[in-house]
RNA sequence: GCCGCAGUAGCUCAGUGGUAGAGCGCGUCAUUGGUAAUGACGAGGUCGAGAGUUCAAUUCUCUCUUGCGGCACCA
């Protein structure tokens, strides 16, 4: 006999040789249907495979987060199955779940189209219906790369082979096809269900390296019930209205076009909120002792020789060549003019922290396939600072940073942002003790200002360590806004110092930061997250006053002229049409406020406020003057309001 | 940059080897209507660009270009 401990304490005893399945229905029926596998001793354990001996087994079920990876990893695998089936000669490469759902590459010369999907999907439900059990094996290591290789699977026997010595083949088996898997599975594919659906076909390079081949790569959804499959396809549909390149057609706030490829043509509302923004920035880094400034765009290859751009960067810089030979570059960042400004005139270790900033308009030589609408662009204005710095004001400056941050992204809306650690990479300046402390100074300011980070090893910057701040868009892909990095070497290179308290010349550190990292992108991240539905402050129009009859006409632009005298981005609407049809068009405009006007309004000199999306508020019929200083709080800027 | 898909009116989209159509929008006229579409009429397209096949190409083929979805890239 062998006895089980239960997550919740409970004791079992099962005869030898028992499975987690066993244990399952020993407990009850419904559990047993429910469960996908167990995890034993706190490792992924196949439901039918026997237990070891005396363990703490749990049962993993159809309705928990891990249970549904599992599912996604299953129907990789008769995705793959399916794909074989159909298509002979496509070789198998690798299928993992992913959020969502699952991929897996094949290499193939013909190419997979979406119109491919409906056999495919038929097919694996077909194997759904099968019932295929999957069977564990564990092979020996030789015998699985032969085996691979002599059936055509190169791809399958070199991941054998570059599998640790130590690490144990196993092989899955589901009817007659087999696959090289670590596991778990479950116990048949009849368990998977049909709640999944192939989403799209990609490129994908073998291994994620861009020398190797291109493989054909399918994703799918796959969910424990059909009615999670449905609602996770209607969360796409919404998902897919908020997106920033169609609400900013719909609302004109920008275009972009062949002539200029990654670049905005800002329309008077985009630019209006664009102007916003960068005035709200401008308050908050006022308020943070930054000092502002404005540096050329055009500079001398030589300084960017000089600050190692060239080289390192050189084949994103968009370049300009002068009649007599000169070579400039349009500056992709604006780190070395800063230096530039700090090198002026003597420096103190007294001026330090030094915090320059500006609206730097960058440009980069994006490669074609990355651009993406406002998010990834080849012009863009980034809110850049440097803070020339000691190394032991590091700590604080960071902390100062991120608790700014923070309060930014809560007044721009966004409460929940991942914060992610690049530490040091392989190639990298600096030594390592000078490393070391960089890190340790960021970890604690993370630390001190009460934000968790995600590890993301090796990724730092060659000169120093950095913090990525990623905001997630609508369709669930992660940006990076925010960033703040450690510098040793640029004041090096391009010979920034100040004087120390003994006399002695010294280089400063540099803090590159930035909050929204460019005005672009973080413009498309708010409009999605607001799908266009600004809070007042932000909206390009924040009132439009609309007239019930011509008879209000004059009594209309009195009323956008008070609205306007307040400070307010009004908008009369003077049309012949009916009220109706101005209300819904506004509405639909996403205008947070229309003030309605007819014969009495004008007679009483009232104005009857509507309120987009506030049901409960609809209709409050107030006095001009009042609704003025109403309307003007409310689109007072977060900032100010607290001042 | 790589793989795949796509480009038809301002927008969303239908369609065909014989030079095109809808809805919305736009314009004109009528209507002055109290909180999500008033009606009638009208204008508007080198069917992304170039080349080829063909008696004939928006339609088929190729090249380019741009967009979309991924991959790679994001110093």
């Amino acid at each position: 006999m062998i006895e089980v401990q239960l997550p919740d304490g409970a004791k079992r005893e099962l005869p030898d040789g028992a499975s987690p399945m066993d244990l399952a229905e020993g407990i009850s029926k419904s559990l047993a249907k429910k469960a996908l596998y167990a995890r034993v001793n706190g490792k992924d354990w196949d439901l039918v495979r026997p237990l070891p001996g005396d363990a703490k087994v749990e049962l993993v079920t159809r309705d928990q987060a891990e249970g549904l990876e599992i599912i996604r990893h299953d129907t990789a695998h008769i995705l793959a199955q399916a794909v074989q089936e159909l298509f002979p000669g496509t070789q198998v490469t690798i299928g993992p779940a992913i959020e969502d759902g699952f991929y897996y590459d094949f290499a193939r010369d013909e190419p997979f189209s979406t119109e491919d999907f409906e056999a495919i999907e038929k097919r694996m439900a077909d194997i759904v219906d099968r019932d295929l059990p999957f069977v564990r094996e564990v092979w020996d290591r030789n015998d699985a790369i032969r085996h691979f290789e002599s059936i055509g699977e190169k791809y399958k026997a070199e991941l054998i082979r570059d599998l640790p010595e130590t690490e144990e083949i196993t092989i899955y088996r589901q009817g007659d096809w087999i696959d090289l898997c670590r596991g778990p599975h479950l116990p048949s594919t009849g368990r998977i269900g049909k709640a999944f659906k192939l989403m799209k076909v990609a490129g994908a390079y073998w291994r994620g390296d861009h020398r190797n081949a291109m493989l054909q790569r399918i994703y799918g959804t796959a969910w424990a019930n059909e009615n999670q499959l449905k609602e996770h396809l209607q969360r796409i549909e919404e998902a897919e209205k908020r997106d920033h390149r169609k609400v900013g057609r719909q609302m004109g706030l920008f275009h972009m076009q062949e002539e200029a490829r990654g670049q905005v043509f800002w329309h008077d509302g985009g630019w209006t909120l664009y102007r916003t923004l960068e005035n709200y920035m401008r308050r908050r880094l006022q308020a943070e002792n930054y000092q502002e400034v404005k540096t050329p765009m055009l500079i001398d290859r030589t300084l960017w020789e000089k600050s190692g751009h060239w080289e390192k960067f050189g084949e994103n810089m968009f370049t300009a060549q002068t009649e007599d030979g000169e070579v400039l570059a349009l500056k992709p960042m604006n780190c070395p003019a800063h230096v530039q400004i700090f090198r002026t005139g003597q420096r103190s270790y007294r001026d330090l922290p030094l915090r320059m900033a500006e609206f730097g308009s960058c440009s980069r030589y994006e490669p074609s396939g990355a651009l993406h609408g406002l998010m990834r662009v080849r012009g863009f204005v980034q809110d850049d600072a440097h803070i020339f710095c000691l190394e032991n004001q590091i700590e604080d400056e960071t902390k100062a940073f991120i608790d700014l941050l923070t309060s930014v992204y809560a007044d721009l809306g966004f409460d929940d942002f991942i914060v992610k650690f690049s530490d040091r990479p392989e190639t990298r300046a600096g030594d390592d003790a000078t490393w070391d402390r960089a890190e340790k100074a960021l970890r604690d300011a993370t630390a001190a200002a009460g934000v968790e980070v995600i590890m993301n090893p090796g990724e730092g910057a060659f000169y120093g360590p950095k913090l990525e701040f990623v905001l997630r868009d609508a369709i669930g892909r992660d940006w990076q806004c925010g960033t703040l990095q450690v510098d040793f070497v640029l004041p090096d290179r391009l010979d920034a110092e100040f004087t120390g308290e003994d006399g002695a010349k010294h280089r400063p550190v540099m803090l590159h930061r930035a909050i929204l990292g460019s005005f672009e992108r973080f413009i498309g991240i708010l409009i999605e997250n607001y799908a266009g539905k600004f809070p007042m402050w932000l909206a390009p129009t924040q009132i439009v006053v609309a007239t019930i009859t011509s008879e209000a006409d004059g009594y209309a632009l009195e009323v956008e002229k008070a609205l306007k005298v307040a400070g307010l981005r009004a908008k009369a609407d003077l049309r012949n049409e009916k009220i109706n049809y101005k209300v819904r068009e506004h509405s639909l405009a996403k205008v947070p406020v229309i003030a309605v006007v007819g014969r009495k309004e004008a007679e009483e000199k009232t104005v009857a406020l509507r309120f987009l999306g506030e049901e409960g508020r609809n209709q409050e019929v107030m006095a001009l003057d009042a609704a003025c200083e109403k309307l003007s709080g409310e689109a007072t800027p977060p900032d100010l309001k607290r001042s």
